[in-house]
DNA sequence: GCGATATAATAAGCCGCCTGATTATTTATT
DNA sequence: AATAAATAATCAGGCGGCTTATTATATCGC
């Protein structure tokens, strides 16, 4: 998402301007659109800021859970991708680049010799069990200044917005 | 935003169910957090998707809808990375692909040489101009899934949401 | 047992974004 | 007028994502 929308406040307040012009146009739905976008981006900007004054990002943390919650106490790459819905050939890369910082480990399976075993390294767990409360009582700081009432709102709103994404996109009728 | 969090719910299922087992988690906290990058993830995706069907991106939408509706009929590229809440560098390869594309020119500014004045072409025009209304009722067909009450509720929540992330790190207390 | 097919991971190369350095030009200072 | 400082745009190089080969190994069917 970070790679257009609404940075800041101006751009999606000039697009509503502009979309203002636009024959057909409802500023309702223009609005919410806008300021999904504009809240999903500030969220992922802050949170990413966040993550790497501790060296991570988004999908190394997400890795860094994964494994930690794997049950067989390792995942294939295959499976970290598929998780984190992220391409497989992004997870070699994003591997590498974990492997060198010392935060997981990879073993070819004895059987089958095709596949790597990821596992996350000490050091790796250390690093996740520290950020992560650090980063609940960040998002609570945060997000504290909604009322329980309001988040629940919200989020019943956001699951019917997704689903409405979802399924029509699912449909094909765009 | 796309760089990462929660293609799909899977991934933010795991996170949740994840987050659940750190010491000191609030569950309604983590479900607006994931929820709030989720949606903005779907959004931007689809957005992205419809828009790339007409050669387009995020980015070069709003470099011409920036261009259509410049005053002066050109804008400098410092104004577009301003306005567009990019890089300089960035709106340089942007505008470098639209310009092969056709969609817009550059020339030099007389009074300014180190300046170029950058316009709009006939095609680019003619495309924005299609382009635009299929995005409104793209977004329509989509949005209005939701009442027109819950969509200025959702907007309400939404602004209150962006006030806290962008408060926060304003004063830098994270 | 052996050739065709499938699968796991990786490599190669593109795109969009970024930061920091560079070049050309203008403006300010003395 | 000449040099110093500021400014506009671009270039160089990095990162993280993607898709499309490529390589090694497994498995299926005859």
């Amino acid at each position: 998402m970070a790679f257009l929308l609404l940075k800041e406040v101006p751009r999606y307040e000039c697009l509503q301007e502009a979309s203002a012009r636009v024959p057909g146009a409802d500023a309702s739905i223009c609005g919410v659109f806008l300021n999904i976008l504009h809240t999903g981006d500030v969220a992922s900007r802050s949170e990413g800021e966040f993550l790497a004054r501790h060296g991570l990002n988004q999908a190394r943390l997400i890795v860094l859970v994964l494994l930690d919650n794997a049950k067989r106490g390792s995942l294939r790459s295959s499976e970290l991708a598929e998780h984190a819905k992220v391409s497989r050939a992004t997870v070699t890369g994003l591997l590498d680049t974990m492997e060198k910082a010392g935060l997981i480990g990879r073993a070819t399976d004895p059987h089958d010799r095709r596949a790597s075993n990821v596992k996350i390294t000490a050091r790796g767990k250390t690093l996740l069990h520290k950020v992560q409360p650090q980063l609940m009582t960040w998002s609570q700081g945060i997000l504290s200044a909604l009322s329980l009432t309001e988040r629940n709102q919200l989020v019943k709103l956001l699951r019917k917005t997704q689903l409405a994404f979802t399924s029509r996109n699912g449909s094909h009728l765009s």
